[in-house]
DNA sequence: CGAGGACGAAGTATTTCGTCCTCGGTGCTATACT
C-alpha cells in the first residue's frame, strides 16, 4: 500500500514542514489521493488544511479550493506561497484586479498554479467552470463546509448548486472540511456536495482545557451589569458575543468606560474599521472585541483567554464554533454563558415564521414561464423583496417544484403549482421544526443539571461518561458521584448513535440517554426528548431500526 | 419572540403607565462615483 503514504508523508515534510501526521489526517490524505470523497470534521487546529494542501500539491494539476471569505482567501494563499517558496496557490474573486485575475488563470493553464480559491459565487459563472472543466481539477476542496447548511438556505444560495459544478468538473475527489457539524450537519454537506461514497472522519470535538460556564439572570439589566463587572475583572484577550450590532456599541463603550481596552465589531462597520479592530486583536492592542457573528471565522489567535456570551446563540453548532475560539494554545480558558430564556426569542425569530403562500406561488409561476432565471432578474416578474424571495425559492427548490441550476432557477419537469407551493409550505414546516430544535437543544444546555461537555459532546453524537470536571455542573459537590450513578442507569438498549425509528417521526439516531429519558435526533422534527416510561407504554412507538427491517 | 422608542391618557405635578410600532445576523457581486 504505501507508495502513495510515503509519498504523502514526503510532501508534508519537504514542502510543509510537517514531521508528523496527525490522527485521521493520514487516512484522509490516502482517501483523497486515491480519488475517494473525504468529509473530514476535525477540531480547529488539527490540521484540517493540511489534508488538502499535502494532497493537492502532491497531485498534477490544480486544485480547486471553495472559500467563504475573501479576506480568508488571501491569508490562504499567502500561506501556501510562503510554504512552498513560489507562486503556486492564486484567488480569483471580485477584489482581485483584471491583471492578476489573468495571471491566475494562466497559471491553471500552464499547470503552475496548485491552488485555486474561489467563494461558491464564481463558480455559478458559466465561464469559471468552463476554464477549470478544461484542466481536471486534482481536488475539489470545499472549506468551511458547516456553511452550506447555514448559509446556503436563504443567505448564500450559491452554496446550494455546488454540487452541479462537481458533476460538471468530472467529478474530481471531493474535500469537505469543516471544525463543527452535528450529525444532521454532516449529513446535509454529504447530500449537498454529491458525496458518493464518502470517507467520514470525525475527530474529537472535546476541548477539556476551556472550561464551561452558564449564568442564569432574570432581569436583562442584571444579565449586563454582571457581565460588565465579569468580564473587567478577567485576563484577556477575549471575546464578547452579543445578539445585535447595537449592542455590541454598547457593551464596548461601556467597558472602555471601565477601562477595558475594547472595541466593537459587526458587518455594518466600514471595511476599515473591521480589518484595524481586527489586527489590533491579534496585536494584542486591545482585550476584549465585542461581536456579532460576523467576528469569526479565520480568527486564529491561539491565547484567547475567554469568550463570553451575552446572549445565546441559535444553536449548539454556532456556540462550539464560537467558544472554540478560545484556548487553541492549550492552556486554560474560560467559555461563559450568561443566560436568560427570553433570549430564546431573537434566534426564534430569526429561525423565520412560515411563508406566504402566494409570495410562493407567484415565485413558481415566475419561475415556469421565465425559466432558466437567475434570482435577481426574476425579482423583476415577482416584485418581492431579495430576502422573501429567496426563501420561497429555496423552499420550492428543497422540495423538489425548482430546480438550482447554474444558468438559474427552473421549474422541475411536470412540477404543477398546487402540489409544488403545498410541498414547500409543508418544507417550511420542517426547516422550522428543525431549526426550533437545535434552539431547544441549546436552551437544554443552558437549563441541564448535569455535566455541560456531556450535553454538548453528546450533541456532536460522542460518548462520555458523564462528567468533565471542567465545568460549573462538576464543580457542584456530589456530581462526580451523581453522574457516575446516572451513568450506571443508563438504559440498555438506548444507546448513544444507536439508528431507531418512531410510529410518527420516522427515523432518527439517539443523541443522548439520561437514566429515565433519551434525546434522540430525527431527520423530520430534530431533535426530541422522550421519557422512557413512554416508549415502554405505548409498544412499538419507538423500535431500533435494525428490529424493524428484520 | 422580545426590547425599546414614540405616543397619548391620566389628571392638575411631575411622572407613570399602557399600547402600538419597528427592528433585529451572517457575504458575495456589480456598478456608479470620487
Amino acid at each position: 500500500m504505501d507508495r502513495t503514504d510515503r509519498l504523502l508523508r514526503e510532501v508534508a515534510a519537504s514542502r510543509f514542514g510537517i514531521e508528523e501526521l496527525r490522527e485521521g489526517q493520514p487516512e484522509a490524505m490516502q482517501a483523497a489521493a486515491g480519488g475517494r470523497d473525504v468529509l473530514a470534521v476535525m477540531p480547529t487546529g488539527h490540521g484540517k488544511s493540511a489534508i488538502y494542501q499535502v494532497v493537492g500539491a502532491a497531485l498534477p494539476g490544480t486544485a480547486v479550493v471553495v472559500s467563504p471569505l475573501i479576506a480568508l482567501q488571501h491569508d490562504q494563499v499567502e500561506a501556501i506561497n510562503e510554504d512552498l517558496g513560489a507562486e503556486a496557490a492564486f484567488a480569483v474573486n471580485s477584489r482581485v484586479g483584471a491583471r492578476r485575475e489573468r495571471a491566475a488563470w494562466a497559471a491553471v493553464e500552464d499547470g503552475q498554479a496548485k491552488f485555486l480559491f474561489l467563494a461558491p459565487e464564481q463558480l455559478v459563472r458559466e465561464e469559471t467552470v468552463e476554464r477549470l472543466a478544461a484542466h481536471r481539477p486534482s481536488l475539489f476542496v470545499v472549506d468551511e463546509a458547516h456553511c452550506i447548511s447555514s448559509w446556503g438556505h436563504d443567505f448564500r444560495p450559491d452554496y446550494l448548486v455546488l454540487s452541479e459544478t462537481v458533476e460538471s468538473l468530472g467529478h474530481p475527489p471531493v474535500v469537505a472540511l469543516t471544525a463543527t457539524a452535528s450529525p444532521h450537519t454532516r449529513a446535509e454537506i454529504v447530500d449537498r456536495l454529491g458525496m458518493r461514497d464518502p470517507l467520514v472522519i470525525v475527530q474529537s470535538f472535546d476541548r477539556p482545557n476551556i472550561e464551561l460556564r452558564v449564568v442564569r439572570h432574570h432581569g436583562s439589566g442584571d444579565k449586563r451589569r454582571a457581565l460588565l463587572r465579569q468580564v473587567e475583572g478577567l485576563a484577556g484577550p477575549g471575546l464578547v458575543y452579543v445578539a445585535t450590532r447595537r449592542e455590541t456599541e454598547q457593551y464596548a463603550a461601556e467597558l472602555r468606560e471601565r477601562g477595558v481596552r475594547a472595541e466593537a465589531y459587526h458587518a455594518g462597520r466600514r471595511q476599515p474599521e473591521r480589518e484595524d479592530v481586527h489586527a489590533r486583536f491579534l496585536d494584542n492592542a486591545l482585550d476584549v472585541v465585542v461581536a456579532t457573528t460576523a467576528f469569526g471565522m479565520g480568527i486564529d489567535k491561539p491565547d484567547v483567554r475567554f469568550v463570553v456570551h451575552a446572549d445565546i446563540p441559535d444553536s449548539l453548532d454556532s456556540y462550539y464554533q464560537q467558544i472554540g475560539r478560545a484556548g487553541r494554545d492549550g492552556a486554560p480558558a474560560l467559555a461563559e454563558l450568561h443566560y436568560r430564556s427570553e433570549d430564546l426569542g431573537l434566534q426564534q425569530y430569526f429561525a423565520g415564521a412560515a411563508p406566504d403562500p402566494e409570495d410562493l406561488e407567484k415565485v413558481f409561476r415566475a419561475v415556469r414561464r421565465e425559466g432558466p432565471v437567475r434570482a435577481s432578474e426574476l425579482r423583476e416578474h415577482t416584485g418581492l423583496g431579495p430576502r422573501a424571495q429567496a426563501r420561497a425559492l429555496h423552499l420550492l427548490e428543497h422540495s423538489g417544484g425548482v430546480r438550482a441550476r447554474r444558468r438559474g432557477y427552473r421549474a422541475a419537469p411536470g412540477a404543477e403549482v398546487g402540489p409544488a407551493v403545498a410541498a414547500a409550505l409543508e418544507e417550511a414546516e420542517s426547516q422550522h421544526r428543525i431549526d426550533r430544535s437545535r434552539i431547544e437543544m441549546m436552551r437544554g444546555y443552558a437549563e441541564t443539571d448535569g455535566c455541560r461537555r456531556d450535553w454538548l459532546l453528546n450533541y456532536f453524537g460522542e460518548e462520555t461518561d458523564g462528567w468533565c470536571g471542567n465545568c460549573d455542573q462538576c464543580e457542584e459537590e456530589g456530581s462526580a458521584a451523581e453522574a457516575e450513578e446516572r451513568a450506571a442507569a443508563t438504559p440498555h438498549g438506548w444507546e448513544i448513535q444507536t439508528p431507531v425509528a418512531h410510529r410518527e417521526w420516522g427515523h432518527g439516531i439517539v443523541m443522548g440517554a439520561e437514566p429515565d429519558r433519551i434525546t434522540v435526533l430525527f431527520d423530520s422534527v430534530g431533535y426530541k426528548e422522550l421519557s422512557l416510561r413512554l416508549i415502554e407504554e405505548q409498544d412499538g412507538l419507538l423500535v431500533h431500526e435494525r428490529a424493524k427491517s428484520a
